[in-house]
DNA sequence: CTTGTTTAGTTCGCAATTTGTTCTTTTGCT
DNA sequence: AGCAAAAGAACAAATTGCGAACTAAACAAG
């Protein structure tokens, strides 16, 4: 799947996310393969980030994640942190219709949750306030798992953000020109935004209910 | 993902955030970083937020949440949190109202669960077939995660069979000489049996959804 | 209730440095 | 020669640092 210089590159990301804390700069990765230009760097990058190894964000410095190590890297990362199917995250706060998300009083609350229930990237929990989803079943009380998420596709159900201030969890309407937001329960109306004013903070991936 | 006066930054925010009850204000931050200005403060917050390392809220004091810690800092966190016991559950089938429940065809189908959600005893799952329980929140394709018990008190969500042959999952009314069956669904009625016909075979204790 | 003060967060401009990107040229190989 | 990989150079952009002025929120006093 690799070839062998992108493979090297791999291999050396995995160790050096080990080492420090921070991800190498280009001349640092030139330094490491013992190049003396950077251009082939670029390339390389290129080419694990096309294959899905690697996460990137474009012109910004060290913003290289790793996503799926590979061949003897791979052995390495498993070791460090795949023992346990279930993965603890961040309950971060209360969410309800109206009001944004109440942060929790204490800060190391912790869901833990089967790692089947999450999709790549990042993920958190919210509990969840009010009974605005509760024909989705969603009831007060529950916790949902959401994943990190800035866009969305129309139906989906989202934690959007409305003029910066209110978070909700609803489902999500893409109209031309305007953003719906539509509840599940008929005691509420769908409410419509310019689409400015809506940012999507992450996707319903998984539900958790403790009777 | 990070640079590294990022990573500092966000190593000092996890540490803080450890010792005090509350984030640490920018002037704090750097005093840390040993700065002399804070707009530079200013800009990696708004870097650690574009990567989604922490949350906050514009034009208010202290106010930064710590999303993902990363690096050295992870490694902390993850440490006090990563004994995560999930529990294998056996996936036991489908459980619908009105028929048996239905044996996988794979046996070796097992689900993970958070061990929080376990109670006393022995557990496994069900998937939910049909919309019977649909006012309870519980809906077509959620897991349920079943502590296996002989009795249970009036009103609790549990796994009967009936006449040894047609096993649901519904509400437990205990009444004076018979027992009633309640789903949570206008379209189904209340079915009353004689005690001796009714056997529970387990507790509601969880669910699960994937979305 | 309004006013003023304090505290904390935000914005802007400037400069030095680091880092990423793109392009052309060179090298090594068949 | 023809091709691919590497090198090199030039450029654009991000990161970092500093200081000053500004805005927003919290609080106390009148």
């Amino acid at each position: 799947m690799l070839t062998r210089k992108q493979s090297e590159l791999l291999e050396f990301l995995v160790k050096h996310s080990e080492e420090h804390d921070v991800p190498p700069s280009y001349d640092e990765m030139r330094d490491a393969l013992g190049l003396a230009s950077k251009s082939g760097i670029h390339r390389l990058v290129s080419g694990l980030e096309e294959r899905g190894h690697i996460r990137r964000l474009a012109n910004r410095a060290r913003a290289i994640e790793i996503l799926r190590p590979s061949g003897a890297a791979a052995s390495l990362a498993k070791s460090v942190s795949a023992a346990v199917d279930a993965v603890s995250l961040p309950l971060l706060g209360r969410i309800a219709a109206g009001t944004p998300i109440e942060a929790l009083s204490d800060p190391t609350n912790h869901l833990e949750v089967p790692a089947s229930m999450l999709r790549s990237g990042d993920h958190f929990a919210l509990e969840i306030v009010g009974d605005s989803m509760i024909e989705a079943g969603i009831m007060d009380g529950d916790t949902v798992v959401i994943q990190r998420a800035n866009t969305a596709n129309h139906g989906e159900i989202v934690v959007a953000l409305i003029n910066k201030q209110e978070a909700t969890l609803k489902t999500l309407l893409k109209e031309p020109g305007r953003i719906g937001l539509e509840a599940a329960n008929p005691k509420y109306e769908t409410r419509y935004f310019e689409s400015d004013a809506v940012e999507v903070q992450g996707k319903l991936a998984g539900l958790i209910r403790k009777y």
